[in-house]
DNA sequence: CGCGCCCGTCCGCTCACAGCAGACGCCGCA
DNA sequence: TGCGGCGTCTGCTGTGAGCGGACGGGCGCG
């Protein structure tokens, strides 16, 4: 696995994790925001993997979006699953632009 | 889920996990420190659950322990699966005891 | 058309905490 | 006994978590 490239960090998969849960969800970033009592900013730079959420915001968004940590870990593992080799290198550049940043 | 009482949190599974793991491959606390180039000061809060750690660290510390942020994740959720409602209930009491240090 | 509202993101800021150095207690061993 | 290693405690500082104000864009309405 380590074998096949850098893989992604968890606050970049945790926030695509919660994006997708989100949109699925159909809420806009400023209700879920709202119901989480989190800024609308702030979801927006955790959803981009901008910033590491701490436990307590983790489980607030995960409550604004009626989901768990359960669930969120496993998308997050089913995430790094489903990244091939090919996408893994994808998944590099974006932590290099990341880091760019 | 939420209905069954408030979940562990993210950085208490995760500090399990990590513990768990480095048990199992038999290294000791100062050893895997070194590895992941962190403190074993740092590395006990870690495993404690008493930091949040950058998604950095999570990864040094997994590269330390030859595994990797999809076991980390695979791990943590088992984890969570595991808990029965009575063990929620016992995990609810460690969170409120980290709450109360 | 201009305006107001909503959306999501940018920018700058403050203070809490991430991460660590030094110290400590405990244990096993020569 | 002293020593080295283990894991944790204590205190510290620089950094970043989390947010307020601002911004640009889209949309609906008069």
């Amino acid at each position: 696995m380590a074998s096949t490239g850098p893989e992604p960090l968890w606050r970049h998969l945790l926030g695509d994790e919660l994006r997708g849960i989100r949109q699925d969800r159909g809420q806009t970033l400023t209700e879920t925001a709202r119901r989480a009592g989190v800024s609308p900013q702030y979801l927006s730079e955790m959803e981009r993997g901008l910033k590491e959420p701490s436990s307590e915001m983790i489980a607030a968004v995960a409550g604004a979006l009626d989901t768990s940590l359960v669930d969120l870990t496993l998308g997050v593992s089913e995430r790094l699953r489903e990244l091939a080799p090919a996408q893994q290198a994808q998944a590099s550049v974006r932590a290099t632009l990341a880091l760019a940043a």
